[in-house]
DNA sequence: TCAAAAGTGTTATCCCTACACCCATGC
DNA sequence: GCATGGGTGTAGGGATAACACTTTTGA
């Protein structure tokens, strides 16, 4: 079959928005841009589209290039195709938000590819229209987190309430009483509370707890109305 | 500046997912394709993305040659790539969807195009991975009008409460009872009473109403939880 | 006068929020 | 024994959901 005439080809790139949770702060990754233009600056991990793959493969494959993890929440999240957003050339995006689990990600391939994690409030300057890709990840991770119960991808498979409560007071930028947070989050019958305790953060220790799958996939949906008042939530 | 070497270009395409209401039915806006492959099925109505013009561009140019409306409701809602989703040639196609008061629509440039309206229940075999995306563009706008007042669109300028109860029915499959549904409407401030009736639908008459674009702007975001039980709130 | 749709109010329930004290343990 | 973070219960208020009758008017 012939191609379709008097079009204009152009390339297409998939941009990856990675976020982590250290404990304390919502990060997300950017490396060393290797080549021109704006070699050496900071950058989201990307990638030309290639000719036998599809854009999740797309994004799959970056990720665990930048990362060395498979199987990863990974979500499109918007096509930027402005005409001049890429000097060099043309070049539409299509942007991708993942959300990993930091105790998991190999630091050996971070190093490789001068990556480094920095907090949402202290991004440096981006290449191209990439701030613009930041903010849209994170309202997103926001408003789909208000609803969902996606967060748990950024904790390991064992994690506390009062990580998971630091976790969600970081994500919305607010503050939540203990005792009602613990009863919303163990009404949803997400969590199976295991017999040990992570002594690391108190001297009494706090019980592990992890995710039940079965009603995880069930409950994916309808997690409404899981957040007070988010300072903002848009979008 | 040099071009990136060693990459490859493909088409990329805008489809649009166009949605009316007619007061009783969700429906969709297709066209009868123009040209090989797949020439005179059912389609949406898509077009190439031209050298000089951003992708929400190119789809306001779309719909605007397929309905002759300017300022209509429209949101990107993916990007579809896969390798053999369009055998002719590798295209990647950024869906958006629309909404549209069909009242406005203009029939003469529907007729032009080999237009036409099918409710959601009744679409036509679609060509290439076009089902996907318009399964995917209704369970958007049912997620999203769960929490934002979007299915005002898709209603004339003036408009009573038993027409936007249908149109929610419609939308969510479900039904609602009139007096909780018009206590909640009313409780968002978003609708201004008009003097005038409707009379086309009961002796009696029902009130027109118009949005208060003042809090329609501002409420937008913050409008949760507003259907009850919809029978399927998927992402 | 009757049929058909529009319009309206009250009550019970549930969920959410605010709030304070005891527990376990390492130092 | 004390400082630090972990864990738990209750009561009040607000929002939601269930529910039925009256009004209007064209035919």
């Amino acid at each position: 079959m012939q191609k379709y005439h008097n079009q204009t080809r152009l390339l297409l790139a998939v941009d990856c928005i990675v976020f982590g949770f250290d404990g304390e702060l919502l990060k997300i990754l950017l490396i060393q841009r290797g080549f021109e233009p704006e070699k050496g600056n900071w950058s989201l991990m990307g990638g030309f589209v290639q000719p036998d793959e599809s854009l999740d493969q797309s994004a799959n494959r970056i990720l665990k290039q930048l990362t060395g993890l498979d199987g990863v929440y990974l979500e499109q999240l918007q096509t930027f195709g402005d005409p001049g957003r890429d000097p060099k050339e043309r070049t539409a995006s299509v942007a991708y938000f993942a959300l990993i689990d930091t105790s998991k990600y190999e630091k050996q391939i971070s190093h490789d590819y001068h990556a480094e994690w920095f907090p949402l409030k202290k991004i440096p300057k981006l290449i191209f229209d990439q701030p613009a890709m930041v903010e849209m990840a994170r309202k997103k991770i926001r408003y789909k987190a208000a609803l969902h119960p996606i967060l748990f991808e950024l904790l390991p498979a064992k994690f506390t309430i009062p990580q998971l409560q630091n976790l969600y007071e970081s994500v919305y930028n607010t503050t939540i009483d203990k005792r009602n947070f613990s009863k919303r989050v163990l009404a949803t019958k997400l969590l199976i509370k295991l017999q040990d305790k992570d002594k690391s953060g108190s001297k009494r220790g706090a019980y592990y707890y992890q995710l039940n799958m079965q009603n995880y996939y069930a409950k994916f949906q309808a997690f409404l109305n899981f957040i007070p008042n988010p300072d903002n939530l848009t979008t």
